[in-house]
DNA sequence: ACAACCATGTAAGTAGTTACATGATTTA
DNA sequence: TAAATCATGTAACTACTTACATGGTTGT
């Protein structure tokens, strides 16, 4: 399970409140791993627990803005996480399964879905494009901006083929 | 959830045990959707509950092999499953996200397990390889066989991204 | 001051994982 | 015939999802 450690990664870049990482979730580190705003803030509970993070102000309960930041000890624990080994992600692609079943039981009109997620990954894809240009059109200087440009490099490597892959479905399902 | 799903197409593929059914998932199937045994028994027992397959022999209890077949209403339900929409998969590798950790906290020491992924996806590819050599040497003739060979290019692609990437990473953190 | 929205949270349910158990079948 | 392995299964737990609730904040 990573989301703690990927909560850790947003935090240590940049302090922030619960909604702000549910929003940075939809975009840069959202590439990799996705989670919900209930995640979010029930793991940010744990996490604070365990002394990883505090939150800085506010304890007036609801409605009002929680900022928190990462204390030296969740720094440690990332750095432990970071070089720990784990099996390759166990893949769950729910489309490619539906393009198995239509090979064993279709025809049975698979080929809208697949334009409509040809659609959203041109759309996903031109996003990561505008990123590219806005942010790395001089090229990685540093270290950690070649590792970000690298993960930006493998998101629009995944969009591309997951283009390839829609549109050679839909020739073969129209055929 | 698409296990259900994955299951019937399984079954509808070829008739077969649990044991089966789980010894599929770690090949063909697998390249896509995984699933332990337990999930599998489990799930099996629920589609037989819906009337979506049957079991056919030897009801002696446990230690015996019970092999199971798709029942029309399983067809039926598998094709309408298949247009079914679906936003897409939320991502989740936590071996990118371990690349950003190091990027915002490291160096940590990822090189080692950024090289077993490698040799791991290195191995894999070899695998996928193989099976396009022994099943589609000599192209794709029906439908069905193209789709089949749709989804090995598939994970033949996802491997070779998966190759690509983790070479540069390794690059940038020897570097 | 009321409506709309935002940030945080609770509750309940489903999916997936890990650890273990039991009865058959195969093998040494 | 005992040991090892295989097929099926149970139990407990953790992660994730969906639906909803509550208190602040903002805009009119």
């Amino acid at each position: 399970m990573s989301l703690p450690h990927a909560l850790l990664t947003s935090l240590s870049e940049r302090a922030g409140s619960g909604s702000e990482l549910a929003r940075r979730f939809d975009k840069s580190i959202g590439y990799f791993w996705h989670a919900t705003h209930q995640q979010i803030y029930r793991e940010l509970a744990r996490l604070e627990q365990a002394g990883w993070i505090e939150s800085l102000p506010a304890e007036t309960g609801r409605g009002r803005k929680r900022a928190y930041r990462v204390l030296p000890a969740g720094v440690a624990e990332l750095k432990r996480w970071i070089a720990e080994t784990e099996g390759p992600r166990p893949l769950r692609d729910a489309l490619m399964v539906r393009l198995r079943a239509e090979a064993a039981v279709g025809p049975a009109g698979l080929q809208e879905e697949m334009k409509r997620h040809l659609a959203l990954h041109e759309e996903r894809l031109a996003l990561y494009r505008s990123y590219e240009t806005r942010d790395f059109a001089t090229g990685a200087d540093t270290r950690a901006r070649q590792l970000h440009y690298l993960l930006l490099k493998g998101g629009i490597a995944m969009e591309e083929q997951a283009i390839e892959m829609a549109r050679e479905a839909i020739r073969i399902l129209e055929s």
